[in-house]
Order: structure tokens, then C-alpha cells, then sequence
RNA sequence: GCCCGAGUGGCGGAACUGGUAUACGCGCACGACUUAAAAUCGUGUCUCGCAAGGGAUGUGGGUUCGAUUCCCACCUCGGGCACCA
């Protein structure tokens, strides 16, 4: 009997299937098959320094069963992989080492690269993108340009958050409770110029084409919430002033409980809000509000957090509202629980009904009137709706991303730069640091910062700003269906045959993610998917048909891996000790897929012993097989999972020899049992349900080669290496990865004799075993008739019988 | 504070739309094989009880013939958002 090698067993097949491109998608052009496609889409790594860590290759290995499923399905499978490179921790690196980003990616890259083709994973390794290729990002580059052909890219002053002791502008995913995430210090507001891009305009699409894609219920909500609709009604307020009596002027107010108006005590500002400077002739306590308006304005998120939310404010002297409801002056207030940002920025105050208001009322002696009467929903105001989603910030004052192709003219403005001049390259720099003035270091390379205005010829300068990365990772699965071309960021005839084919409801069918970024990076690509979709540049409206997410592996114990607590496992050492089967097949058996696990090595073993069963199996099957087994009617029966009886108990621990109809029929029940928990992600009982099976196997002389090829076949997506080498071992001369998946025979599954439970007031007494299409009163009679149900009935009467259909009786005396 | 998810053996976890709770795996104990060890295989492994039988799915209620599953209240843990009117 051979030894299981898993090294010399795993490094042959990588090998053969690298030599025989067997996981490469074919092209409209190239494809004369007629195959159905499936495009299967991972999440693209961000290649860090510190290389894999066992976590990473979770959602690779789940995708890649769903994957290897479809192709032994029929499907021609695009599954590709790339690298999200633009970042902060290789650009954090640059500064501390001096080295050029460019060289630390490579070097990322080739680590992340070499690591995850040990692990066996189906990936198109000829469609390889890299977000920092300047191939990549000059479409990234062209995509931002029409953004700002549509007016969608502009500039707007923006209150950014601003690191002193870094001297670096901080994005807001950098920003920790105030404080700066690289070195602490409490971060500070600072004015500047930001490029924005509009997505508010595509808010209500956003929102209500989630009705039309299949994403998991929670990660739905996980995109409403953020973009947080909110229907409601916009009402005026008239302003009065103590001088002039009644103005010009009125608050608008949003609210979504217009029905509570008549319990309205008062009103709230934001201390921003443009009326506040407008009304400040009328306003008799002016000095004490400009103070508060200051003093408010120069507190940093860190204060208002510390102030543990405790709400202040300042009543606007001197002015009134009148409630359109009832006619009533009340007073005006602003406030630092009222955001500019939301709504008109102003509010109507209930402090009967509203938490806030009534904490405000409280600590400021307002009024407060319980047991008004309710108003109808528009019968003083217009239907609005309110979104919480704000434009989305797109400049980075860094060095390490996609610059934005624009040039700063003194004579003609912002000028874009011409298509034909893309990509607009990052040049080389001596020092990564950014400048005291918060620009990005690009701003200290004259040489690439001066140039020519491309309408005038005048003098002008190059935007220094640069893409936050996220731009790369918003349409990188539309580059992996054309990765090479040079003259489009991918061709239609390409972009149209990868679609869904029922157009508009998405591109790729299967999209796997962590749920971190089931909002962020989610919305911002579907933004500009439907933005390309609005130019007529892609064929449907959303990215993703379906969209699904993983848990994170957690360390021995369950806290998070990270390199500070020491706790991390390098996915090497893994496949060195136990083999890339084993790893995989340890990965999806820990738990369920979408949720987090701690990792454990003790464990792995069980996995690693289920591997090399399955050899010796296939070691024995090679050697001495009979022919395909057919069941005989009325053999005795089991279920999947039935321990009661202990008969697959037996069955189990060998004390009873299994026929090979049995045999036959759980194979069968075992290719339904795989073949389902495959589509819904449930791997670890899929992998639980084949250990049963092996189990058995093991126990039998003769194993028929067909039924074994059958299971070889369902084991394939999660352990292709050795199933690929027992497959050929079996003459096979084309890949196991290239077979058809196996069907399950229901006419072989079926049991003759079926067991039913039998309890009484829904206690366990009995069981009983009936045929499969035995009359239900036969059945009631037999149970009735039980010894030990009558023993346990002496003296009762019979009230009801219940019966659930191949189930149980409940008897209720 | 709000939203989402989760609480089941020593541990990771099973249980389909309310119908045999603890599958599968790890660990542990004992046994077989072995000079021995490893590997492998076998037996056992929620709990009380000699048994018949009883009790257990975070806690307390409810609905039901029957609840890990549905409803209400509460507790704990994980994740997200932070005054969104």
C-alpha cells in the first residue's frame, strides 16, 4: 500500500493544473463550448508585509468549492484573484524604511502569491491585476474623469481631520475615538479642499435596487442603515422678532413625526445654521451666542465624546417661531445635539415624545406638554425624504494611491487632464513624508507638479491629491473580464458575455466578502457600477447578483489574530505539518462559514485522519473492486445521523457489516446532503455528512470503483489534491476538476421501512417501525397497540392522536 | 443609547419550514495490536438514579399535543453606528 506523501502529492497536481491552465476562463472569442458562465468573485487581498495568516484563505477555500462545484457542473467559471496594493501600510513603511512602495509590493505580492497557490485554490492566475500597475490604474484614473465630465467629481471645503504630530491629513477610517490611529495624539478639525464625489444622487437607487439583488438579509440592512432613509415632512416656522414683528424669514424644519406637532415646546437650531448670522441684527443676546458658537466650534470630537454627550445650548434672545399648528410663539434655541449636517439642520422639539428633547427641556427648564392631540401626517408640510448618506470624501493628501488626473490652471481653472495623457503616473520620491502644510509629498516634486496647461499651454500644476483606496477596489471584477486590454477598461462583447443573462440584475453571480465591508466598499462600487451603467459602459444595473460574507478566524482562545499578541498562524506551517487538503478541509469543518471561529491546532489532527482515510480507501479500492452495487428491497434501514436505534451505530463501529445497498443508499443521501450544503455555505456539515460516509466505507471489503469515483467526485471541491491523485490512480486520464458532478438516484435513497417515534403528552416511550405507505390509521392502531405504550396509557384515557408524517404519534391522555 | 448577530457537553459545533437535543470532530478514559511507543482500530464519555424513570439548550414567563426553534421580559458576550430629528 502506497503512503499518503501529501508534499510530493500536492506539488505534482499544482504543478499539472498550473501546465494545463485546467482553472483558466474561456473568453466569448476563445470559447466554442457553449458552457454557461459563473463568475465567482473573492474579495482581493491587501498584500501586507506580513503575509498570509490563516484567516485569509477562509473565504478563498469557501469560494473556491462553489467554484470547483460549477465547473464539474457544466459552467465555464470565472474565479479570479488580484491585488488592492494602494494603502496605507506600505506607504507607512516607505516613510519608516525609505524604500520605494513599488519594491515592498512586489515583494508583498510574490509572498501572498506563492502562499495561496500552495493551498491548491482554483484561481484564473493569467487575469492577475494589481491596483498599482499603472495598466490598472489609468482606467481607474479615466473612470474618475468621467465622474467629472458628469459633474459628479467636484471640489468643496471640508473640515478634515488633522494629525499635529504627524502633520498629515487623516482619513476618517483613520481616526479612533478623536485620536490619530498611527500615534495617538488627539486629532484636530482643519478647512480644506477636498474632491468629493456625488454619491448622495444615486442615494434612492442605492436604496430601493436592494430589493432587486440577493444579498443576505443582514448585509441588506447593513446598506439601508447606512445610506438611512428616512421619510418625513418638511415645515416652515415663520420668524418672529421682538423689533419688527413679524419677518421675512422662516425655519424649515424636517421631521418624521409630523403628527406629534402640537406638543411642539420649542425650537432647535444647529449653531451653524446660516438663519443664526442672518437673524444676528435681531438677536438681543448676540454676544453670548457668537461665544457659544465659538466655544463649540473649537472642541474636538474627542471632547464632545469625553462630555459623555451631555447636550448644551443657548436660547436665541430677542426671536419666535410660530407653530403652524396651533398658532403658538415659541422660543428658539441652538444646540450642539442638532447636526448641520442632517435634514434642514433644524429641529421641531417634543420633549414629551423625544428622548433628546426631553433631557434638553429637563436641564434647561423648557416647557413640556404631555397628552397632546395628534396631527395628520402632511397637514403642514410637503412629503420629503432624508437620506444620512453624505458625499463621499475622495482626496487623500498621501503619496501611496492613483493621482488625480487634474491640473490646476492660474488662467482656465481645473482642467482635466486629456484622456489620451493617462495614466498620469506616480512619480519616484526621495521622501515619503508628507509636507508641513498638509499636502501630499507629491506637492515637493517640482518636476512632476509643473506642467503645461493642456488648453491654454499657460503654466499650471498637477493635483497632488490622491485616490483614497477605495477607488481601485470599486471596479476591479469589471478589469478581471478583459485584465490585458489597452484600449477599454474592458471590451462590451467581453463585459455582455459575463453578465447575468438576465441583464440588470447583476454581473457577477456570486460575490464572497468579510462583513466589514458590507457597507463602504459595497456602496462604492455599486455607485459606479451604476454610474458606468448610466454612460451605457456596462450591461446591468447592480455589480453583484449575490453577495454572501465569512466569519474571521479568531486565535487559539478567541481573540483576534494580530501580530502584537503573537497569536498568529502562518498558513505555511500548516501545509508543511498536515498538507493544503487538510488545511482546507480544517478550515471549512471548524465552524460555519459565516461565522467566527477561534483556531485551533490541536484540532486540525481530526481533519488530517478524515484525509488519510480516504486514502487508504482509495488505496484498497485500487487494488481489489467489485461492481456497482444495487439494492435489494426491504434491507434494513438508516438515517443520516440516527443514533438511537444504534444502528448506524453498529453500522459505524463495525459491529454490523453494511450491505452494499446500504452502502449505496447512503452515498446517495450523501451526494443530495453535499450537493445542497454546497449552496447555502454550510461546508462544515457538508464535511461532516462524508466523514460518515468514509467511515463506513472503510468498514467495507469491497467498495464498488464507480461508487467511490462518486464520492471522490463530491470530495473534490474541498480537497482537490487528493482526490485528483485517487482519481487518476483509478485510470482516469482527464481531471476529476473537468468530470460531471454526481446526481443523487432518489430511487436508491429511498427507504422500504421507515421508524416512528412514539411518546405520549410529548414524552419518548416508543418506537415503531412502519411501511412506507402504510395507512395512517394502521399506523394509530400499532401504536395504540405498543407494550410499552400501554403500560405507560394503563388506566388513561386516549383525548387525541397525533400524527406528523413519517415522524412520530404523540399520544394526549 | 440604538441596530445587528450569538448564548447548546471539558472544547469547536449538529438539529430541515415547531416533531428522537447533543450528529461530526477534538480532548479524555479504558481496551486491542506492539518488546515498547507512535499510528490505527474498538468501547465509553450531558446529568441524577441500582432500576423504572426524572432533569438539562443563558434566566424567568407565555403559546402549543409537542419549543434549541415562535412570542414577551431580562442577563451576558461579539460586531457595527454614535445625538440622523
Amino acid at each position: 500500500m502506497k503512503e499518503y506523501d501529501h508534499k510530493k502529492i500536492e506539488k505534482k497536481w499544482q504543478t499539472i493544473w498550473e501546465k494545463n491552465g485546467v482553472y483558466y476562463a474561456k473568453d466569448p472569442k476563445n470559447n466554442k463550448s457553449k458552457k454557461p458562465k459563473y463568475y465567482s468573485l473573492i474579495e482581493f487581498p491587501y498584500p501586507s508585509g506580513d503575509g498570509l495568516h490563516v484567516g485569509h484563505p477562509r473565504p478563498y477555500i469557501g469560494m473556491d468549492i462553489i467554484s470547483r462545484k460549477r465547473r464539474l457542473q457544466g459552467f465555464n467559471v470565472l474565479y479570479p484573484i488580484g491585488w488592492d496594493a494602494f494603502g496605507l501600510p506600505t506607504e507607512n513603511y516607505a516613510i519608516k524604511t525609505g524604500l520605494d512602495p513599488r519594491v515592498v509590493t512586489k515583494k508583498n505580492t510574490d509572498t501572498y502569491r506563492r502562499q495561496i497557490k500552495s493551498l491548491g485554490i482554483s484561481f484564473d492566475w493569467s487575469r492577475e491585476i494589481n491596483t498599482t500597475d499603472p495598466k490598472y490604474y489609468k482606467w481607474t484614473q479615466w473612470i474618475f474623469l468621467q465622474f467629472l465630465k458628469k459633474d459628479l467629481a467636484y471640489k468643496a471645503k471640508m473640515t478634515i481631520n488633522w494629525c499635529p504630530k504627524d502633520k498629515i491629513g487623516l482619513a476618517n477610517e483613520e481616526v479612533v475615538n478623536g485620536c490619530c490611529e498611527r500615534c495617538g495624539t488627539v486629532v484636530e478639525k482643519r478647512e480644506k479642499e477636498q474632491w468629493m464625489l456625488a454619491i448622495t444622487k444615486y442615494a434612492d437607487r442605492l436604496y430601493k435596487d436592494l430589493d432587486d439583488v440577493d444579498y443576505l438579509p443582514q448585509i441588506k440592512l447593513g446598506q439601508r442603515n447606512w445610506i438611512g432613509k428616512s421619510e418625513g415632512v418638511e415645515v416652515d416656522f415663520k420668524i418672529v422678532s421682538a423689533r419688527q414683528g413679524l419677518t421675512e424669514e422662516s425655519a424649515k424644519v424636517f421631521t418624521t413625526r409630523p403628527d406629534t406637532i402640537f406638543g411642539v415646546t420649542y425650537l432647535v437650531l444647529a449653531p451653524e445654521h446660516n438663519l443664526v448670522q442672518k437673524l444676528k441684527s435681531e438677536i438681543t443676546n448676540w454676544d453670548e451666542v457668537l461665544r457659544y458658537i465659538v466655544a463649540n466650534k473649537k472642541k474636538t470630537d474627542v471632547e464632545r465624546t469625553a462630555e459623555n454627550k451631555e447636550k448644551t445650548g443657548i436660547e436665541l434672545k430677542g426671536i419666535k417661531v410660530i407653530n403652524p399648528g396651533n398658532t403658538q410663539a415659541l422660543p428658539v434655541w441652538i444646540a450642539d445635539y442638532v447636526l448641520a449636517g442632517y435634514g434642514t439642520g433644524a429641529i421641531m422639539a417634543v420633549p414629551a415624545d423625544d428622548v433628546r428633547d426631553k433631557e434638553f427641556a429637563e436641564k434647561y427648564k423648557l416647557p413640556i406638554v404631555e397628552n397632546y392631540e395628534k396631527a395628520g401626517f402632511e397637514d403642514y408640510g410637503k412629503r420629503i425624504t432624508k437620506f444620512k448618506l453624505r458625499d463621499w470624501i475622495f482626496s487623500r493628501q498621501r503619496y501611496w494611491g492613483e493621482p488625480i488626473p487634474v491640473i490646476n490652471c492660474e488662467k482656465c481653472g481645473l482642467v482635466p487632464v486629456p484622456e489620451k495623457d493617462l495614466p498620469v503616473e506616480l512619480p519616484k520620491v526621495k521622501n515619503y513624508q508628507p509636507t508641513d502644510s498638509g499636502e501630499s509629498p507629491l506637492a515637493n516634486i517640482a518636476k512632476w507638479v509643473n506642467v503645461k496647461c493642456p488648453q491654454c499651454r499657460g503654466k499650471a500644476k498637477r493635483e497632488t491629491d490622491t485616490m483614497p483606496n477605495w477607488a481601485g477596489s470599486s471596479w476591479y471584477y469589471l478589469r478581471y473580464i478583459d485584465p490585458n486590454n489597452s484600449k477599454q477598461f474592458a471590451s462590451p462583447k467581453n463585459l455582455y458575455y459575463w453578465s447575468d443573462s438576465k441583464l440588470k440584475a447583476g454581473l457577477v453571480d456570486w460575490y464572497n466578502g468579510g462583513n466589514e465591508h458590507t457597507t463602504l466598499h459595497l456602496l462604492y462600487s455599486r455607485f459606479w457600477h451604476k454610474f458606468l451603467y448610466d454612460l451605457k459602459l456596462v450591461p446591468t444595473n447592480e455589480p453583484y447578483v449575490k453577495r454572501t460574507s465569512h466569519g474571521m478566524i479568531l486565535g487559539e482562545g478567541g481573540v483576534k489574530m494580530s501580530k502584537s499578541l503573537g497569536n498568529v498562524i502562518n498558513p505555511d506551517d500548516i501545509v508543511k505539518t498536515y498538507g493544503a487538503d487538510t488545511l482546507r478541509v480544517y478550515e471549512m469543518f471548524m465552524g460555519p462559514f459565516n461565522q467566527s471561529v477561534a483556531w485551533s491546532t490541536e484540532s486540525i489532527i481530526g481533519s488530517r485522519r478524515f484525509i488519510e482515510k480516504v486514502w487508504r480507501i482509495g488505496q484498497k479500492t485500487i487494488t481489489s473492486s467489485v461492481p456497482r452495487s444495487v439494492p435489494e428491497k426491504n434491507s434494513p434501514t438508516f438515517a443520516l445521523g440516527d443514533k438511537r436505534t444504534g444502528l448506524l451505530q453498529q453500522v459505524i463501529h463495525g459491529s454490523l457489516n453494511l450491505s452494499p445497498e446500504h452502502l449505496s443508499r447512503l452515498l446517495h443521501k450523501t451526494i443530495k446532503k453535499v450537493s445542497e450544503d454546497i449552496e447555502g455555505m454550510h461546508f462544515n456539515t457538508a464535511i461532516s455528512s462524508m466523514m460518515i460516509l468514509a467511515t463506513e466505507m472503510e468498514k467495507k471489503q469491497n467498495i464498488s470503483i464507480e461508487d467511490f469515483k462518486m464520492f471522490l467526485q463530491i470530495l473534490s471541491p474541498f480537497a482537490p489534491h487528493i482526490t485528483e491523485e485517487l482519481w487518476s490512480s483509478l485510470g482516469e486520464k482527464k481531471s476529476i476538476n473537468i468530470s460531471e458532478w454526481p446526481k443523487w438516484d432518489v430511487a436508491l435513497m429511498q427507504n422500504e421501512e421507515i421508524k416512528i417515534i412514539l411518546q405520549i403528552n410529548g414524552k419518548i416511550r416508543a418506537e415503531i417501525f412502519i411501511q412506507a405507505e402504510e395507512k395512517e390509521e394502521n399506523i394509530k392502531e400499532k401504536a395504540l397497540k405498543n407494550e410499552v405504550i400501554l403500560r405507560h396509557m394503563a388506566g388513561k384515557d386516549v383525548k387525541r392522536v397525533i400524527y406528523v408524517k413519517n415522524r412520530l404519534i404523540n399520544i394526549v391522555v
